[in-house]
Order: C-alpha cells, then sequence, then structure tokens
DNA sequence: AAATTTTGTGAAATCGATTTCACACCATTT
DNA sequence: AAATGGTGTGAAATCGATTTCACAAAATTT
C-alpha cells in the first residue's frame, strides 16, 4: 500500500508557481540560472504549501545521500561521546547527518552494522581504531565508500587515519614513571581482545620499561574493563599481584578512578606511596581526590579532523589523510617522585 | 551524472537465479511465499555478488525509511549520551538506525535539524523536554511524524513523554534537605532560558520549600551552565550572596561536583558544614569525595522506553504514552544533618 | 538583416527498489 | 471430466525527486 497522506510533492509546488518539476528543482537546488520571477514565485509556493522534499528520492536520483555512517564501540564512554558530538557538529554546517551505530566492542556487531550503514547509502563512514573484519574493509573498498579510522594512527591503503599512535603513548607514560623514579609498576589495561588501541598501549609502555632496563617481571599487566568497579578490583588484583609496585598506569580515566577509589578504601596514600596515572583526561580527571594525572586525548580534534576529511573527499579535494595528533601528558595530583631503592 | 561504479542491483541478482527481480524481492524480504528451489538460488546470488540494496531506492518505494531522528542539547553530557545509547542499541534489534543532531540548547537550531530529519524521511522523532518551537510540533503534525518528548512527562495531544516530573524532582530534593533539618538553601539551577526542566526543578524547590514555611529570602537560586567551573563559580557566588546556606541543591551533578571542589579549596567541611545535593546520578557522583548524594535520572530506561513506543507506533499498535517513570534519592556521603537553629 | 550563440524552460528518462495485477499451473472438489 | 480454488511467478506501474536533451526565445555577432 503506498498511501500517501497528502503530503506536498514537487509536482504541487511547479503546479502552485505555474512551471515544471524541473525548474522546481532548479531553483531549490540553485544549480542553474531560472529567471528572477519564475524563482519568486517557486520559492514562495515551496514556502507556501510547507514542502519538504522527499530525501530518500532525492538520494535515488541525485546519488547523494548526505549521511555519514559512524560505528562507535559504545555512546556510555565520554570519550566517543566527545568525538562523536564534534564530528556531527562540523557536518550539520554542511546539511550532512551522522547515522550512530554501536559495536560494544565486538567485531561482528561492527561487520553487521556496517553492513545497515552502507544499505542506508551513507558517504563515508567513521570507524574506532585499526582492527576490523577484513570483511568489513572489503565491503567499503566495493562501494568506494570513504572512511576514517579513529583513535589510531594506522593507516590502510584506502581512506584516513585521524589519531594519534597509541604505542607511543604507553611509551610517554612509561617514561613519564620511569624518570620519576619508580621501578616496578602494574598496568590496568583495558579489555586488549578485539581492541588495538589497549593492546598497543601495553605494548609501548612495557617495550619502553623494558628498553630503560626494567625486568619484566617488575610490569604486571591486568585488564578489566572500562568501569570504575573493574578499576578498583583490578587495583587490588595489581598490588595483591606484586606488593612493591609503586606506579600504576590505566588504560582509562575510568579505572584510573576506580584504582584511587581503592586507594582511598586501603588507606594507601596517593601519590606517596603509589603513583596513579590515567588516561583520556575525561572531566572525572579534575574531580578525584587527587587529582588525576593523566594523558590528554583530543577527542574533540579527532571528530573535527574526520569530519574535514569527510568534507574534503566528497567535494573530491585532496586532504591529508593521516594528521599528526598526539597525546599530551596533564600532570595533576595522582603522580609523584618514586623512592629510588635499588 | 548517474555514474555507476558497476554496484550489483536486483536485476543482476535475479539474472544470476534466473528469476525476475520481483522474486528477488519477495526472497530477500520474506514477505511472500517462494519456491524453497528459487530462495536458494537467490540467496547464494546474492551472496555471490554481495549484494547490498539501495536503501534510498527501498525506502522510496516502501515508504519506510527505518530511520529514526534524535535531537539532544548536547553528546558532551553523559546523561543525554547515555539515553542516546540504549535508544539506539534497542532500535538496532529492529534494523532501525538513529540518525542524530544537537541543538545546543537552542530552539532554532533544534527547529533546522529537525526539518533536516525530516528531509531524511525519519518514521519518528526524539526530542529532549517539553518546550519547542510550535513550528516544529507543528511539522511533525503535518508529516504525520511520531515523536517522543524524553525527560519530561508533559504530554501533548499527539506523541509521547518519556520522562519524569521535574517539578516533582525539585519538590523531592526539597523535602530531602528540609527534612534533614536545613532551613537556608541554596540552588545551582541549569540555565533555565530555552530549558523547561531546568525551570521545573527551580519551580519545583523553590515551591515545595515554601509549602514548608521556608521564607523566600532564605531561598537562594542562581544559574550556571553544566560546568565544572561554572559549578565552582556558582557556589561561591552562592555563598557570599547568603553566607548562612547550609544546603546546596545542584541542578546536575556536574555543578554539585564544581560546587564540592569549591568547598574543598574554601576548607568548608561537606556535608558538616554544607550539604550539597546532586542530580541525575552520573558516574562522577561515585568519585567525589565525599561521594554525591544526588537524584538519578534513568537515562538507560528512557533511552528504552522511547524505543518501545517507536517501535509499537511503527506496527500501529497502541502503547503507554506516559509511561511511569521518577527520579529516586540516591543518599551517599555529601548530605547531611542541619543544625537546627531557628 | 541574417546568422549564430546564449539562455531559460519543459518533457521525459532515470535512479533501484517494492508491489499490484494478471496469469499459468497444479491440486482439490463436485 | 469439468469446475473451482490456491500458489508461485513475472511484467509493469510506482515511489518522488534529478538531470539530460531538445527547443524556443532572446541576445549577440557578423
Amino acid at each position: 500500500m503506498k498511501n500517501k497522506q497528502t503530503s506536498v510533492k514537487i509536482v504541487d509546488v511547479a503546479k502552485r508557481a505555474d512551471c515544471s518539476p524541473a525548474t522546481v528543482s532548479r531553483v531549490l537546488n540553485g544549480n542553474q540560472a531560472v529567471a528572477e520571477e519564475i524563482r519568486d514565485r517557486v520559492v514562495k509556493a515551496a514556502n507556501d504549501l510547507g514542502y519538504v522534499p522527499n530525501g530518500a528520492a532525492k538520494a535515488l536520483s541525485s546519488t547523494k545521500s548526505r549521511l555519514v555512517g559512524a560505528i562507535i564501540p559504545t555512546l556510555d564512554h565520554a570519550i566517543y561521546a566527545t568525538m562523536i558530538d564534534a564530528l556531527q557538529a562540523r557536518l550539520a554546517d554542511r546539511a550532512t547527518s551522522v547515522v550512530l551505530s554501536t559495536s560494544l566492542y565486538d567485531a561482528d556487531v561492527e561487520l553487521k552494522q556496517l553492513r545497515l550503514l552502507i544499505e542506508r547509502g551513507v558517504e563515508a563512514v567513521v570507524l574506532v581504531g585499526a582492527s576490523h573484519r577484513s570483511e568489513a574493509i572489503k565491503l567499503l573498498d566495493r562501494h568506494n565508500i570513504p572512511y576514517v579510522l579513529t583513535y589510531t594512527n594506522k593507516l590502510g591503503p584506502r581512506g584516513a587515519a585521524v589519531g594519534f599512535d597509541n604505542v607511543e603513548a604507553g611509551t610517554i607514560a612509561a617514561r613519564f614513571l620511569y624518570d620519576l623514579g619508580h621501578r616496578r609498576f602494574g598496568m590496568l589495561a583495558g579489555i586488549t581482545r578485539n581492541n588495538d588501541r589497549a593492546t598497543d598501549r601495553v605494548t609501548g609502555f612495557k617495550q619502553a620499561l623494558q628498553d630503560a632496563g626494567v625486568a619484566e617481571d617488575a610490569i604486571t599487566v591486568i585488564e578489566a574493563p572500562y568501569q570504575v568497579q573493574s578499576g578498583q578490583e583490578g587495583a587490588k588484583a595489581l598490588l595483591k599481584s606484586d606488593p612493591r609496585i609503586t606506579a600504576i598506569f590505566c588504560g582509562s580515566d575510568i579505572l584510573a578512578a576506580g584504582a584511587l577509589k581503592h586507594c582511598a578504601a586501603s588507606r594507601i596514600r596517593v601519590p606517596e606511596d603509589i603513583s596513579v596515572l590515567g588516561f583520556d583526561n575525561l572531566e572525572i580527571a579534575g574531580l578525584t581526590t587527587p587529582e588525576l594525572s593523566t594523558l590528554e586525548v583530543p577527542a574533540k580534534e579527532m571528530g573535527r579532523l574526520s569530519a574535514e576529511y569527510i568534507m574534503a573527499e566528497a567535494s573530491q579535494q585532496v586532504h591529508i589523510r593521516r594528521p599528526q595528533i598526539s597525546v599530551r601528558l596533564v600532570i595533576r595530583g595522582s603522580t609523584g617522585p618514586g623512592k629510588l631503592v635499588d
């Protein structure tokens, strides 16, 4: 049943303006020259009737959907929400909408969502991280859809990588804590399965410490989902596994906040007894006691730059495929000197 | 130029499966009976060719876009991000995507975004709050698009209201603090302009206190944007304006966290000297020192219920237009008894 | 003044699906 | 054996815009 609740169509506008649908289309899209007089009639007719063009018809005939797809792990984590917020804001300027999906950190869900987005005719796709089902990239290639990988700087043969080097981020954390004098370390990482960013941070952290001469058994790594409570439990497990740890690097401020809670509950002084370093620089980093030292991730920036890339791509312009983006160390009160015992 | 990068269309699948496009459509949408044998051929052909239906064409011919629009103030506030997360998750089950826009608390921007969404052919719209440009509602009515107002329980002649009574929420806060023995109050409200929820919370709070016999000049209200720093400054201004205040109700945990920061910096003890009550029960509420007492807003629940309503509406079923939703008082460490001086 | 170019407009094809309608075929019922 | 009913399939209309193409009228050049 193709019902129609008498919605206004382009022919209705044409009739009222006493011209052809073609002319109405021309006026409303401002593409070609139309006589001033007719132009005015059309605009007036469209307004009078409250004409809203049918997007599907528009998309079908022009092969332009003005839709951009984004698939992130979850909106419940501020780091992604903030990125999407910036992306959406920037694209809205160009009358382009964001179709949002979440994968819950599951590559298969991501693939399924991607298929749905492609079916919707999105003109570009924003993904998180560099590890995806190979079929996902194939799908994007086959449909010739531009895409952006965020939170990573690993570039594929096509697409853009709008993010930072997670290995390097781990390195920065390691150097910072090592230079403070710490010699036994814990890392409270995110779940590394299906998460190349979490994996890389661990890699960078461990490698840099070992390069500095820290023995492997002086570094304990535990994984935990990005939740405060997991952070508490993780910190506890970490200190139980190696009671001599004096510095903990967390894969997210959420985990770090949990670690701080554990310390407070166990009367462990931060940073006197233990230093805690977070990741992301979320709003919460400024709210804990002590305030969290952390690595700032430029989420807004990544959202904005992803939008820039997509818009450039849409207008066939060349654009930087891997902008220079890096994390920044923000030192607050949760980190301090380690006793240089040897 | 209607270019085509040789993408696979339904006729291609039909050809390969040696049947008509009509039959392919039937198989892929599982609507009508098709012989087992042909069905298999079609499925195989579609897989082999990697066929992905064209959403625009689908939408145009079936008058179903499987798109739902949502306009929220910002994704940068967890309370909205969480709601959208739940909405999206629930709708994804039905192969329906969410097109997301932000209004930045501006009703005109909202209207503009709404127009865009309608043009996209969204089958339903989710908005925040009850105050909108009258043209917005008109637009929805004219196009006969179902809509949901969240974070409010004010029902219009059409649509659903999936939220709580903000006046009542203010009342609950007032009663709680009054019953603790407080007699001079501060309220750190969100910006009430264009924000009926913020406005209602103030109304409820003041009214309930006055009903309890509190004089008007014993209640000081200051507005501040939902940012930690504004919370700090607001709390400072509040206490300067009336140094005898012993309890502060904040329109958001963000503001409350700021208030807590101010107190910590000014060596004001919480809750001994001053009680601070938040709103939302964000994750940060459990991370401050002391932890925040607050009113819990069921954001996830609202997202889920909005999705339920939309899905029911899509399948022409009747559904509750105003589900019973309420805030819940969560008592932690930032509130305590007021000295009952008189 | 004639020839040419430019400009503005409408008719009709097109985008890629869904869905109606007609019809052939086979299975029942009389 | 004839009449009836049900099932599965394809041809063609349809959704509502954009865009190509043809052409008339106006502007410019010869």
